[in-house]
Formats: structure tokens, sequence, C-alpha cells
DNA sequence: AAAAAGTTAGTTAGTGTTTACTAACTTTTT
DNA sequence: AAAAAGTTAGTAAACACTAACTAACTTTTT
């Protein structure tokens, strides 16, 4: 999976119209505006419009990725690591609302069986690497063993969700970062052993 | 909010397509060929699709509403209650997939400013329930205090949307009844005093 | 009680706009 | 000279929605 400088550049136009008006205003049309060139223009880099979109996925993903497989990698233990992946997350999307927007549209999606297939992916890693974390973290004996890891990764991936969310319904007005490092507080309490 | 006989007969029918393809897939002509009747009909019942869609956001929230209010008025106590609500939730929303799909859509409807503002009051009025029932249950000494409402009610949150999520990432195969009690075991021990 | 007037709920036929996308040609880069 | 990257001008399909009309029923007037 390697774009080219054009690629890129699409790919951030696109991410830059969602992030102003939603998945909906992702359209050729708008996209060829922000690009200062014309529409058939888009096709000579990608083939179709969910080529562009699924791009934006991929992309991102690389660099989120990459961002998490340092922490992974560090000297931490368990539950310093699952923070650290948290408000990495949040640092990030913060950076990037439009990214939020599309992994959000899982609804959207759904029946693009393509761009379904890649944000299902996404989700599924996420989940498993959480985990695994959390497991970790378990046999560390920092975090409970009397709910199991499956269960704390739902906690774990909903308050994510939720905290985004409020933030999201605020109009991006109230401060993820806060909200990000109260929700860690709170499974830091809730987790420990 | 009084809805004639086809103007429910009209919800239905949107709940159903929905229910079918997605959101996406909720169109004049779609609606129009499920009650067997022309496009144009459908104007005689609803100004336009979006009055379609808000009253069927609105006219199912009077029956969540209804069901929720016979358990708050119970004689359980608050985490009791909360229990109640959370298995009454989800075995609402098994009978009624659709309604996840246009709840969890606020993506979409972010710059439809009627379907947003629909969709904002509703999970804000389910959060302030939540909480409050909340800190019924750490009056009561049932629920720990060392942890505040409002993040106690984001895990109860999150817990709810992840769980629906990987149903419907699921297809709806998994067995959602189930995986909410699972959730609900777990609260319940990381939320005891 | 009968005619006139109005309402309800449907029809046919169509509008204008937006959508993603394409064929054919031209310019720019290498 | 050839490939890459752009243009102009267009397509077909989908979209929400409307104008004009009508059959069947109800209400009002005489």
């Amino acid at each position: 999976m390697i774009f080219t400088k054009r690629q890129i550049e699409i790919i951030d136009a696109s991410k830059d119209l969602i992030g102003e008006k939603g998945v909906q205003n992702l359209t050729i049309k708008n996209l060829a505006k922000k690009m200062s060139f014309t529409e058939p223009a888009l096709y000579r880099h990608f083939k179709d419009k969910t080529q562009i979109l699924s791009g934006l996925l991929l992309f991102h993903r690389k660099a989120i990725k990459n961002g998490v497989f340092k922490i992974l990698d560090s000297d931490k233990n368990a539950l310093e690591k699952i923070e650290a992946v948290l408000k990495f997350k949040f640092a990030h999307i913060e950076k990037n609302p439009a990214l939020v927007m599309v992994i959000f549209s899982e609804t959207s999606f759904q029946y693009c069986s393509v761009l379904s297939k890649v944000v299902r992916k996404i989700l599924d890693q996420r989940k498993k690497k959480i985990i695994s974390l959390i497991e970790n973290g378990q046999n560390e004996g920092n975090i409970r063993t009397d709910i199991n890891s499956q269960q704390l990764a739902t906690i774990v991936l909903g308050g994510i969700r939720t905290t985004i969310l409020s933030w999201r319904l605020s109009g991006f007005e109230s401060d993820l970062k806060t909200e990000g490092e109260k929700l860690w507080e709170t499974l830091e309490i809730l987790f420990k052993k």
C-alpha cells in the first residue's frame, strides 16, 4: 500500500472535507474544487471514490499503528501501556477529527462491502490489541482477574467511544484531552487489583 | 406529536427499509414501493423526508420511554433498576435493529440540523437518566462513590454502545441478549461498593 | 332530502439538481 | 517522443420533490 505524493494530497483534502461537514461532504466535485483541479483529474490517481476513502482509512491506520507500536515496544508495564495508548489515541483524534467521522460511520458503510471490510478490520485489530494488553496486565498482577479480558476491553472501548461521541456532539468544543484523562483515571480505579 | 394510522404505517415501512440495508436505503422511491403506492402520496402524510425520519425517532422514543418509566416507577433499588433498564433496552433493540442504525448515525445527521437535534436530545436525556440512577444507587449505598456519577455513566453508555456495535458488525448474528447480560455482570462487579 | 362545496388520499407525468464517472483532447513533464 | 497529468464537455442514474388532476367520501347549504 504505497501512495504517491498526489494521492496523499488527495487523501488529505478528503480528510479536510469530511472534517468540515461530515462524510457526505466528500463528493468528487468538492474534492476537485479543494484540490483546485477538475473532477476527471482525480480519476488519474484513484480508480473510484471508494478507493479514496479506503485510502484515507489505510493511510491513517499506518500512522496510528506506528505510534502505538512505539508504546507497545517500550519497557512500561501493561497498565502504563494502556494509559499511554489511550492518551496517544485521544491526541491523534483531536488532531484529526475527520477520522472519527469516518470510523464512526460503520453504519453508512455497512452495505458498501469494500469500506465496511476495512473498517471492521481496523476495529477488530484494535480490540485484539487491547485484549492482549489487558491480559498482560492481568498476568503482571496489576489488573483485576475477576472479570475477563474481553469484558474489560468492552469497557475500555466503550469509554473511548462515548467520550469521543460527547466531544463530537459538543461540536468539538469540549476539551477531548481533559476528558480522555478523566476517563483514564476512572478506568485505572476500576481496573486495579 | 400524534401520528395518524397511515403515518405509523409509513414509519414502520421506513424502519423495515433501514433494517434491510441501512439508512441510505430509505429513499422516497423505495418507501413508496414498500407502501405499494406512488411517491407523491407520501407527501400527503409527511411534509418531507426529514419529517419521516424524525417521526421514526420520536415514535420509538415514546415506546422506549414508556417501558423505562415503568421500571423507574417500580420499587426496585437503583442498582436493580439499572439492570432492568439495560435489559429492557437490549431487548427493544434486538426487536428493532433499524433503530440502532438511525441512532448510531449521529455522524450522518450532524449537518442536518433537524435530525441532529432530535438525536442529540435523545442521547442527552438518556445520559441524564442514567446519571441520576447512579446517584440514587450511590445514596442507597449500593454503588461505589469513589468515582463520580458522570464518569460511571460514561462507562455504562460505552459498554452498551460497544456491545451493540459488536453485534451489528457480526451481522446481527451474535446473541445480543446474552452479550447484554454479560455486560451487566461486569458492570455489577465494577460498580458495587 | 338533494345539490353544492369541500376534503382526503391517491394518480400521472414531470422538474431541477446532484451524483459518480467517462471519452476525447491538450498540456506538461521527463 | 512518449508518458503522465491535466482539460472540456458530456453521460446516465438517482435523488427529493411538485404541479395538475381525480375518485370517493363528508360536510354544508338550500
